[in-house]
DNA sequence: TAATATATGCGAATTATTTGCATTAGATAA
DNA sequence: TTATCTAATGCAAATAATTCGCATATATTA
């Protein structure tokens, strides 16, 4: 399907897309619809900066891609992580569970299914656990 | 052992952050060795922020903090953590093998022992995978 | 289609981080 | 020790990143 609106985007999971906006309240925008899709044409994460960049030409201001971001972010429809670098960087929350692993040297990540297998935490000062990030890092081939 | 220079600190590993430092080839600074004694003196990981708030008395001036966190990250004596919110945070690197778990809600951050027991991923385009963190998130008492 | 509340764009304000450069102070060797 | 060399610091200023206020536009709902 192709939609022409203020910004021009490809895309087949609009319709999936406009429904979980609608299932947590979101209003559905078109700033919403290009900032989903583009992370969901990215297999990795994308930091703001890139995110901003890619979209440039017609592409939402710059407050309101920060505050989709954040909205979608605290909706659950996007995923925040935050690599060993302290970059943030943001994808497509209903991919399959997943990890990541990322270069050292030039920040490059690849995802991995490898996940952790021990089990929650009990501590005395946390009432729930419910969500784990694991990220390896290393050296890829391109650096090594 | 009470030292007295420039900013005030008092520490008990003087001499071994000074190992540490001459070990790296860093030079032995006031600036360092009260960054390493801060990030020693909290059992959690801190923010630049906080280092530069708890420090701010007599402290080094700012654009120090970010070249001596900077630099000790760099060289392994400092770990730079990042947690779920996307705030970077540092601490010791020499703590035991240890792994987070913080309050989604207020961001307070308890260490766990708990760690992860699956194999390191072996993927194609990586040489060399030497790292992995592992942070849960749910909500603290507190907040629950 | 009208009413209303949310989202956007824009500019400006904040806040965070980095840089250049003159000066200070570790480290090293005589 | 002292002289020498180089890295580290402080300061001010530049840059980058993020947030905010407010008028306008737009999605939603009835």
């Amino acid at each position: 399907m192709r939609v022409t609106c203020k910004y021009e985007y490809v895309n087949n999971s609009i319709e999936e897309f406009k429904e979980q906006l609608r299932k947590v309240g979101l209003r559905i925008t078109p700033a919403r619809l290009v900032i989903l899709t583009l992370l969901q044409n990215h297999s990795k994460p994308l930091e703001v900066r890139s995110v901003l960049r890619l979209l440039k030409a017609s592409a939402p201001d710059q407050a309101t891609v920060y505050r989709a971001l954040s909205s979608l972010t605290t909706c659950g429809l996007v995923k925040a992580i935050t690599l060993k670098s302290g970059i943030v960087s943001y994808e497509i929350a209903n991919l399959p569970h997943h990890h990541h692993l990322i270069c050292e040297r030039c920040g490059y990540v690849e995802d991995v299914e490898t996940c952790c297998e021990s089990p929650r935490p009990r501590v005395a000062s946390f009432t729930i656990v419910n969500d784990h990030r694991l990220e390896f890092s290393g050296i890829c081939n391109n650096c090594a």
